[in-house]
DNA sequence: CACAACGGTTGCAACATGCTACCAACAAAG
DNA sequence: CTTTGTTGGTAGCATGTTGCAACCGTTGTG
């Protein structure tokens, strides 16, 4: 085959994940969710991405149960995409995603999109890897406990 | 054109992260990197991708600064692939992934691998995005300022 | 020196991506 | 109610990318 591999059944979290979102298009999408589209075209236009190919990625989205598929908010016979609460739970992967770019593919006047607190109009605090006890750890104080493959 | 679209010039830094990693492999590539894979033949064999893919996978990640290639430790004349501290600075974001997957992808008793903390055995606190001054933050607590594109 | 392991490269075939054109259903204006 | 524009797609095509398998030089090993 030349399918591109899924990882759906890999013992890895990270696998799985990676599979279920599918591609960077569907990220971007969540994204934009994130920031408000709901629209078939608001997605488009805001993305520039071609019509079939946003097709199918909210397609699977929806059908990854990221996304759901609900009758427009302003009455007229149109459907809308909002993240479902699973879709939601990737916020912090995003937040992680933004705050990598920000420090490492901007210089330093450059002008960049910026997520910030609502309330208080601030930046958000770096997100960081915390021990069950609240230590702030570094890849090296981890490490993985691999299944056996039985 | 029917080249895979780029996003290394978007003022969204999560557009330009994702670019830069450029596909699922790489990511793969990094969480092996994390859990301690140095060697081509290690991630080969760990990811099971066909050879020239990780060749071009590597490459690329190597000329993004993420991994970088280094003479091997045991003094043989091979290379060996290791993480920049860019490339470190990716942990946030794999281990949110691997959270959300652990979550949404596995059933109760089904078994996968599990990150803990090297210290005291336990699994990791759940990242959270938190404001400046500490509050938990929700994606509705958020608002995107966007940079006006000129 | 022979032989295996390592780290690739090359050449396909199949699939995915992206572009453009097309189209049906809906909405708004007249 | 008819015309016109918008919305949300589908269909077809050219090209790029993926994955497999075969091959190959270099390095380590007995």
């Amino acid at each position: 085959m030349v399918t591109r591999t899924r990882f759906d059944d890999s013992e890895c979290p990270v696998a799985r994940s990676v599979d279920a979102i599918g591609d960077w298009w569907s990220l971007l999408i969540v994204r934009d969710a994130f920031d408000g589209s709901r629209r078939f075209g608001e997605f488009q236009r805001s993305l520039g991405v071609a019509k079939n190919i946003l097709t199918t990625r909210l397609r699977t989205l929806v059908a990854g149960g990221v996304l759901e598929s609900v009758p427009a908010s302003d009455g007229s016979a149109y459907r809308e995409y909002v993240l479902t609460p699973k879709g939601e739970a990737l916020f912090p992967v995003i937040v992680a995603l933004r705050q990598w770019g920000e420090q490492h593919f901007f210089g330093p006047g450059e002008p960049h999109s910026e997520l910030v607190d609502r309330r208080q109009g601030q930046p958000l605090r770096a997100v960081e890897v915390l021990s069950a006890d609240g230590r702030r750890l570094n890849p090296d104080d981890t490490t993985v406990h691999k299944v056996p493959t039985r």
